[in-house]
RNA sequence: GGCCCGAUAGCUCAGUUGGUAGAGCAAGGGACUGAAAAUCCCUGUGUCGGCGGUUCGAUUCCGCCUUGGGCCA
């Protein structure tokens, strides 16, 4: 059984999971798209190695932080991880809902064929979305015209032969293993301040030694500099803005994150929103 | 004590030659199938500081008051 653990950041999921799993005798597993990647750990606020002892972890603190992730590979990781467990409880647990949703449904990625969009990625909006029509018009229709990202990627996989709209009506759109869905509950005042005390500690850990140590070894290119809490920091380090301003970008940022989690989760899973380990234990029952 | 400049949305401010007002940010809502901590969309009623006066009508003009800042004593 796959017991998933979800919620916004910031609401101590992490924790929570611990004495979950140890209660159930069980395992963790990441659903989170960053705490994928090695040494970014304070900004990603990855488990410490401490907690990672006190019960098995997977899918942590293992990808290459220059190489791309991405969701594709996280399905696969995810289902190969389910395999490896076997008949332990897993507590999936992470607040990046499209991984959970992918690793858990009957989502398909195929194999993508090499080609070249340069020419759409050159193109206005408007010929960017008509071009997104005339490849899979019933794909397109759902997406707003200024979503360049989705649109290319439409047209990516129309052009790699199978379209994104004839893929997702072959689905049935359920998940293809037995699992059950929690969100952490909280407060959004609360989850807010529970946020900004967060930063606060991260950079009393040490955040902006760590991100500037990781940029003095890889540049800023890396995709997982895309974190909230390495990226804000970047202006502060061009001397565009202060380390002040920097951390309460972060805090901001953070905020949005939390916002758009919770629309994902309220419209894209069927949870029930727990306060502690105990009320899941109850609903297990 | 005198003079000058402010007081408008949670914040910073714009504006109304008199017909009760709008930007950015914040905040809220939403979309989401290979970047997802990504990308994108939608949402602006607020005693226009208070009390009077002029006016058909005042947030706008006038007076007084309160309050913030500056300058002069």
């Amino acid at each position: 059984m796959i017991i998933v653990l979800t919620g916004p950041t910031g609401t101590g999921k992490s924790e929570l999971a611990i004495r979950l799993a140890k209660k159930l005798d069980g395992v963790i597993v990441n659903a989170d798209a960053f705490q994928v990647y090695e040494e970014l750990s304070i900004a990603t606020a990855k488990p410490t190695p401490e907690m990672m002892m006190e019960v098995p972890h997977f899918l942590f603190d293992f990808v290459p932080l220059t190489s791309s992730y991405s969701v594709a590979e996280y399905q696969q990781d995810l289902r190969s991880a389910i395999a490896t467990v076997g008949d332990r409880p897993i507590i999936l647990a992470g607040g990046t809902g499209l991984y959970i949703r992918a690793g858990l449904f009957d989502y398909e990625f195929p194999e993508e064929a090499e080609v070249d969009i340069s020419q759409y990625e050159a193109m206005d909006e408007e010929s960017l979305y008509q071009a997104a029509k005339r490849l899979d018009e019933q794909e397109a229709l759902t997406i707003h015209p200024n979503n360049r990202v989705r649109l290319l990627r439409l047209i990516k996989m129309a052009l790699s032969g199978r379209k994104k709209s004839e893929i997702k009506s072959s689905q049935e759109h359920k998940p293809i293993y037995d699992c059950r869905f929690f969100g952490l509950q909280m407060d959004r005042d609360e989850n807010y301040s529970r946020v900004d005390g967060r930063v606060e500690k991260m950079f009393s850990a040490g955040l902006l030694e760590e991100v500037t140590s990781l940029v003095g070894k890889y540049g800023r290119t890396p995709s997982a500099f895309k974190a909230i809490g390495v990226k804000e920091l970047f202006p502060y380090f061009d001397g565009e803005i202060s380390l002040a301003q920097a951390k309460e970008d972060i805090k901001k940022n953070t905020r949005h994150y939390v916002k758009r989690q919770m629309t994902f989760f309220r419209h894209q899973f069927d949870l029930t929103w727990v306060e502690d380990e105990d009320d899941i234990l109850r609903c297990l029952r």
